[in-house]
RNA sequence: GCCGCCGUGGUGGAACUGGUAUACACGAGGGACUUAAAAUCCCUUGGGGGCAACCCCGUGUCGGUUCGAUUCCGACCGGCGGCACCA
């Protein structure tokens, strides 16, 4: 046998034969259990692999080639992230095309990776950049704007003026463009966003990280990234304005199964009746009864009896849906009653020969006759794609009331089902038509209403819709100037924590509704329009930035919490000394107390403990119609456009007529197209922008005029959902077979950078839910493991360079992989980077530490040129199972540095023994493969075997073998070590005892009888004296 | 400021559930082989004291709990990561 082995030969044979032999292939063994492991795919960089992806890749691999010879059927993909910006900056610097330096970087990185030995099922490959691939990233952007959940809207974004373009949040580092370094300012631009705030999904993003076995550093950071914050809501009446609220009410329509969910509850109604209470109405949501076969009188009484205390008047904003809007027709006309403002969603009063059963139910309701003058202005909203029915009712109300129309192309019948679930276009009608004060009522949110007997003024935020309202003459000028002036700020500048307090006083004020203290109005830009309601009660007694407000500007103070354990200052002075009381100076209560204690100064509940009277004070509010329980999130919306070239054309298309339409499914994928430039062009829309002829189009509803939706996806649209298509990477029909998905789904162990802890982990994470409920993925799989991808996760620790840094070409520091296995091998670099450290740990390079590693594989080359054809010893049989037992144990925990580690003590036993039994090492071959699978082919090769490594069973190892027949007993006198001694295993603690105190050594220490030994078995035995 | 994690030899790190602190590896020193170097092999290697047997100290600092603490508790110091006026 060669004295060394030749790892370049070696390496490159068993990666020929692995392939060849299709080795790492899914879904080969029938009617065993399946695991999937998965890997965060690269971005293929022009740099080429980093010596940080075989961290990953190797821990992975090792999971993955140990399951399999656990006998699971293991799932191992890989794959490219390859839409992205470098790509494009160089195409911008050269002007060659994206797609060809993204392919040439695939195929220069996946040589890379299958020089390491990896078992990846390279015939699942996907490629993010494809068009077969991201037709899927189109069609599930798609589904998402089918159901509300995309949306555009006009959001400020980072905006580099230098480079001209708009910037992702990730891009801009210190406030500086990423790029070149231009201070980044805001710019209001057309933006698509994704509503991962909705409320179907935000709770379940937060709640369902608990059942998660994921570190839980990761955990902690995706919760405070979600920020959910429980308080309540608390509406202060402004002074001086004593009209009365007004009423709004939302019927809703007809369902056309009894038994179906809450209709109050449904669709659009919830969002709007939010909205409407914002605007300061009281909202009314009746449930009809029997609402799937309605009978007018039924529903009359209902109606009047959920608006008691009210009345319908030429102030009252009336909505209905459906059915419900026949019903406030008729219920205006027979009464004779006119309100301000009529809204009629999807309306229906006559009956179509064609129509279902259920439709015939609807005459009873629809007998009447309609009158003039019911409402002050009527709006009719309907869509193209609904019953005939209801284009024909709502030319009708045109005609006849004059009525506002607006109609739409894709929006059903205006249910959750179509995916409506908000009325932007109603809202901002009733907005536009109302003038002057409509509410005189500041609604705030808080997280301590404990505290509301200690709210000395209010805060709004420059932009609260509020502030023009309620501004007195005097001090127009002057919040004015503030108002204008935030707006000019940038966001660096306004949350500046380092800057002082500024704020104006508007003039007015508001009523506390606890006990009506008239209290100042104020507006402040420490106060967020986009948080909560835009508005605080100021607490500056118990909040620390509440305080500082107050202090600078000389506004009341009132203590209402008393901090525990403490005195006050005055009864602390009647001690002679405050040492003496038990009481030291921090004791002195603080002049900010943020905690929780005893309730002061708030009325007939002093003496309560705060946290009770949160509770209290809560219900309090909501029984008396104030306020009530509520919470808030930090998480935003999620910005989904970018103005790039190199990214996944957003399938929408804009019509004249039909407004934003999604391209339809069978057109997919809209095809990125070949543009000669790639710069910006200066306006901040993407260079797809200036190819005039992709950008006309026909609609496709209506065929008319229309434009292209020219921004594209964001980098993390691909890798949402990649891990899908390993199912079923080829499929052409679907975006994977029901039938794979439940095969594999979910994914059992996921390895990757910590780095995504809130970005592409939380996006995964609510599109895979979001694919759950859109029936994507199989129910079966849902039911079996919850709407959670990735069950396991595990982070690798960065890798620094030598100097302790993080590598980076400009500091010289960086480690290329490739020189490392050209002249190491793969398996010394697989096990090195194994061995540095924890795998979760950060850990720096060392050129002089591979050495080590390399050694040790040569050791057990020449060790296993040595092997003799014996039976083991039974001293190394026993040594055997527990190295089995050891191996085991770490690659089930992720300790593979004391895996390693018990390598090279099995090694070192063997190069110092004499002998090299065969079944010895074999057993060591079998269970170093998963980590050095090249050397460990080869000399199970030349050890006579004809089969693969990869095909042996994980071995097995006796717990009863485990055992060592002598054990070392420590000896212990007060608990120091004074000797150790060998006893049998199990002894007794009167032997060891009897043994022990025989010794010289211990003699010595023990003049007298022990006061009390402690003996613990197998390990020690302690005398206290 | 808030939240989380971490402090062990010259270095990377090990130590099960509170039970011999420093496994394994690097580096360093000494030796063997060699004309020489590389490679390989052997020995030593936390600090201090002692000729030696052996003794004392030692896991960021200071306290506490315990027969016994790197491990548990409290305070502090230092480092890393995240959030950043989120009411």
């Amino acid at each position: 046998m060669e004295k060394r082995y030749d790892h370049q030969t070696i390496e490159k044979k068993w990666q020929a034969a692995w392939e060849s032999g299709k080795v790492w292939e899914a879904g080969e063994k029938k009617g065993t259990p399946k695991f999937y492991v998965l890997d965060m795919f690269p971005y293929p960089s022009a740099q080429g692999l980093h010596v940080g992806h075989p961290e990953g890749y190797t821990a992975s691999d090792i999971e993955a080639r140990y399951l399999r010879m656990r006998g699971y059927d293991v799932l191992h993909p890989m794959g490219f992230d390859s839409f992205g910006l470098p790509a494009e900056n160089f195409a911008i610097k050269t002007g060659t095309h994206p797609a060809a330096t993204t392919i040439k970087n695939i195929k220069a990185m996946r040589a890379q990776i299958k020089r390491l030995g990896f078992s990846y099922d390279w015939s699942r490959e996907v490629i993010t950049s494809d068009p077969a691939y991201y037709r899927w990233t189109q069609w599930i952007f798609v589904q998402l704007f089918k159901r509300g959940l995309a949306y555009e809207a006009d959001a400020p974004i980072n905006w580099c003026p230098s480079c001209k373009t708009g910037l992702a949040n990730e891009e801009v580092v210190d406030g500086k463009c990423e790029r070149c370094g231009t201070g980044v300012t805001k710019k209001q631009i057309k933006q698509w966003l994704v509503k991962i705030t909705d409320e179907r999904y935000i709770e379940r993003l937060q709640n369902d990280l608990d059942q998660l076995d994921w570190p839980e550093s990761i955990k902690l950071l995706q919760k405070n990234w979600i920020g959910r914050s429980e308080g309540a809501e608390v509406d202060f009446a402004v002074a001086g304005s004593t009209k009365k609220k007004k009423l709004a009410v939302i019927v809703h329509g007809s369902p056309s199964q009894a038994g179906y969910p809450d209709p109050t509850v449904q669709h659009w109604l919830p969002w709007m009746a939010v909205q409407l209470e914002r605007m300061g109405f009281h909202v009314a949501v009746p449930a009809l009864p029997r609402a799937n076969a309605p009978v007018y009188g039924e529903w009359k009484r209902a109606f009047e009896k959920s608006i008691k205390g009210f009345e319908i008047d030429e102030d009252a904003v009336l909505i209905g849906h459906s059915a419900g809007t026949s019903f406030l027709v008729r219920y205006l006309s027979e009464q004779k009653k006119k309100v301000s403002r009529l809204v009629l969603v999807a309306p229906s009063k006559v009956v179509v020969s064609a129509d279902s059963e259920h439709h015939q139910r609807l005459r009873e309701l629809y007998n009447f006759k309609a009158q003039y003058g019911i409402a002050d202005k009527v709006l009719v909203l309907y869509s193209a794609d609904d019953k005939e029915s209801v284009s024909v009712t709502a030319k009708f109300y045109k005609d006849f009331y004059k009525a506002d129309v607006q109609q739409f192309a894709d929006r059903g019948h205006f249910t959750a089902k179509d995916g409506v679930r908000e009325l932007p276009e109603a809202l901002k009608w009733i907005r536009a038509g109302i003038c002057g004060p409509i509410s005189e009522v500041v609604r705030v949110f808080t997280t301590r209403p404990d505290t509301l007997f200690g709210a000395t003024y209010l805060v709004l935020s420059p932009e609260h819709p509020l502030v023009s309202r309620i501004t007195t003459l005097e001090q127009k000028k002057e919040v004015d100037a503030y108002v204008h002036k935030a707006a000019a700020k940038s966001d660096l500048e306004r949350t500046d924590l380092a800057k002082q307090k500024t704020g104006v006083f508007t003039g007015a004020y508001a009523a506390n509704p606890v006990n009506n203290a008239q209290i100042p109005i104020w507006i402040a830009d420490y106060v967020l329009a986009s948080y909560g309601t835009g508005a605080i009660m100021a607490v500056p007694a118990h909040d620390e930035r509440d305080f500082e407000f107050a202090t600078k500007f000389n506004l009341a103070i009132i203590q209402v919490i008393k901090q525990p354990g403490v005195m006050p200052p005055r009864a602390l002075e009647s001690f002679a000394s405050p040492a003496a009381a038990g009481h030291q100076q921090s004791d002195l209560e603080s002049k900010c107390w943020t905690g929780d204690g005893t309730m002061v100064h708030s009325g007939e509940y002093d003496g309560m403990d705060s946290v009770e009277f949160k509770k209290k004070i809560t219900a309090w509010l909501e029984k008396n119609g104030k306020g009530k329980a509520s919470v808030n999130y930090k998480l935003r919306d999620w910005l989904f456009s970018r103005q790039r070239y190199w990214g996944e054309p957003i399938p929408v298309v804009h019509c004249e007529k039909c407004g934003q339409v999604a391209v339809p499914e069978k057109q997919l994928p809209v095809k990125l197209p070949n543009v000669k430039k790639y710069k910006p062009t200066g306006t901040g829309e993407s260079p797809l922008a200036a190819i005039t002829k992709w950008v006309h189009t026909k609609c496709p509803v209506c065929g008319g005029k229309a434009q292209r939706e020219t921004n594209t996806m964001p980098q993390w649209a691909g890798s949402n959902w990649y891990w899908l298509r390993y199912c079923d990477p080829h499929n052409g029909k679907k975006l994977a077979d029901p039938k794979k998905l439940k095969a594999w789904l979910p994914v059992d162990l996921y390895v990757g950078g910590a780095e995504h802890a809130v970005l592409h982990l939380l996006y995964a994470r609510f599109i895979y839910k979001f694919l759950c409920d859109i029936n994507v993925i199989p129910s079966e799989v849902i039911e079996k493991y919850g709407d959670e991808p990735f069950k396991k996760l595990k982070n690798q620790g960065l890798i620094l360079g030598e100097d302790g840094v993080k590598m980076s070409k400009s500091r010289g520091n960086v480690i290329n992989p490739d020189d490392v296995v050209e002249r190491y091998g793969a398996d010394t670099l697989r096990m090195y980077e194994m061995f540095m450290g924890p795998f979760e740990d950060k850990k720096p390079w060392s050129t002089e530490g591979i050495k080590g590693v390399s050694r040790f594989l040569n050791k057990l080359w020449n060790v296993a040129g040595r092997v003799q054809a014996v039976s083991v010893p039974e001293t190394l049989e026993r040594y055997r199972h527990r190295m089995v037992k050891k191996i085991t144990d770490d690659i089930e925990s992720f300790s593979f540095n004391t895996a390693v580690s018990t390598f090279m003590q099995a090694v070192n036993t063997l190069h110092t023994g004499t002998v090299v039994p065969a079944p010895f090492l074999e057993t060591l071959l079998v269970i170093l493969s998963p980590f050095a699978p090249h050397i460990a082919e080869e000399l199970w090769q030349r050890l006579g075997h004809a089969k693969s490594i990869a095909y042996e069973k994980w071995p097995q190892y006796d717990e009863k073998a485990l055992k060592a027949e002598k054990v070392t007993i420590v000896v212990q006198v007060n608990g120091k070590v004074r000797d150790t001694i060998i006893a049998s295993a199990d002894a007794t603690e009167e032997n060891v005892k009897k043994t022990a105190l025989m010794q010289d050594k211990i003699k010595k220490y023990i003049a007298r009888t022990p006061k009390k030994i402690i003996f613990v078995k197998n390990r020690l035995i302690n005398f206290v004296v």
